[in-house]
DNA sequence: CATCAGGGCCCTG
DNA sequence: CAGGGCCCTGAT
């Protein structure tokens, strides 16, 4: 099974706290749970709670965040488990990078007042106010997240990240959890393709490959590619083989924060939008063309973003139903 | 049992 | 620019 592997545990002894603060209004656990990703074991949740491992500047940390505050007044108390001592310049650095992947201080009430009001909107803004989009992940890592979700189940995904977990990660322990750490990109550098299809992770093996061997080269660098403009990301994202249109427009929003582009809908996603935008049967969804141009003239600027809402929502009402309609359209 | 299609992407013609 | 092939898995 996926657990059959030993490996020892890092056990992360020191534990610093840190308070962050949110921008109002903040919801907790819609931005520190999104129940549409598959589970992975670098991470876990509970109502206020969100273990999270990280690897930052090369150490191996333990991430546990608590809600401390309300939707009107956030606070989240962040405790971050090492195992060395952990300066203030190191901790000042590391919650700068948490504040920008979980869009800690975005602002939300520029896209509330422009589209609070459009009638499907309305509602979702109400129910999941404050709620923002947030990557725990640093671009590579999301990379061979997008890799392992190509052209096959949730399941099939699940059992591919594990496994690279179990023999390129490390399996930290913190605050009672054993949660793997992702691997630095120069612990696969050097490993042989074949060694990687072993994994079964089949012809995903060779993108791993050289997706890595980019990151070692520094023919990428996630930071300098923050401050360049949506299509210069996307032309380098594009340069990444195994990188397409799909996963180039995950990574557009949850890595680089673009509320706004929506130009790529899959086939799968295509159903799912029909229906929750035009209410259409599974079997008969509407055009790409036409769901693109809807999305254009009522939400223009923040198509992604009012997407997204729409998108969380259902799986927040999948994750609490049984047998939810959406069942039937994602491949389990 | 065997066959097949799939939470994309690359490569070829 | 359309379509076949790719690894593996689970559905039929």
């Amino acid at each position: 099974m996926l657990s059959g592997r030993k490996m020892k545990p890092i056990d992360l002894k020191l534990e610093h706290t840190i308070d962050l603060t949110p921008t109002a209004p903040f919801n907790f656990d819609a931005t520190f749970h999104k129940p549409d990703h598959f589970p992975s074991g670098d991470n876990d949740w509970q109502p206020g709670v969100r273990w999270q491992t990280v690897l930052w500047e090369g150490k191996h940390l333990g991430l546990v965040f608590k809600n401390r505050g309300s939707i009107k007044q956030p606070k989240v108390s962040l405790s971050v488990w090492s195992t060395e001592e952990l300066n203030e310049c190191f901790l000042e650095r590391l919650t700068q990078e948490i504040e920008y992947r979980c869009n800690l201080k975005f602002d939300l009430s520029d896209f509330y007042s422009k589209y609070g009001d459009k009638s499907k909107l309305a509602p979702l803004i109400k129910r999941w106010y404050g709620m923002r989009p947030a990557n725990y992940r640093s671009l590579y890592e999301y990379l061979i997240i997008t890799i392992v979700l190509q052209n096959c189940s949730v399941q099939r995904s699940v059992k591919m990240l594990q496994i690279l977990f179990e023999t390129y990660g490390k399996l930290l322990s913190f605050d009672g959890k054993f949660q793997y750490g992702f691997w630095e990109p120069n612990v696969i550098y050097d490993v042989k393709e074949q060694k990687l299809r072993d994994l079964k992770i089949g012809y995903r093996a060779k993108a791993i490959k050289k997706i890595t061997s980019s990151f070692v080269n520094k023919d990428v660098d996630e930071f300098s590619l923050r401050c360049l403009h949506t299509e210069k990301q996307r032309i380098a994202l594009l340069k990444l083989y195994g990188i397409g249109p799909a996963s180039v427009g995950y990574i557009l929003f949850d890595v680089f924060h673009n509320m706004k582009d929506l130009e790529h809908i899959s086939p799968w996603e295509q159903k799912i939008y029909s229906k929750l935008l035009f209410d259409t049967k599974p079997d008969g969804p509407l055009p790409v063309n036409n769901i693109l141009q809807y999305l254009e003239s009522n939400y223009n600027e923040y198509k992604m973003l009012s997407m997204y809402y729409f998108w969380e929502n259902i799986f927040w009402k999948r994750k609490n139903d049984q047998s939810h309609w959406l069942d039937n359209l994602i491949k389990l």
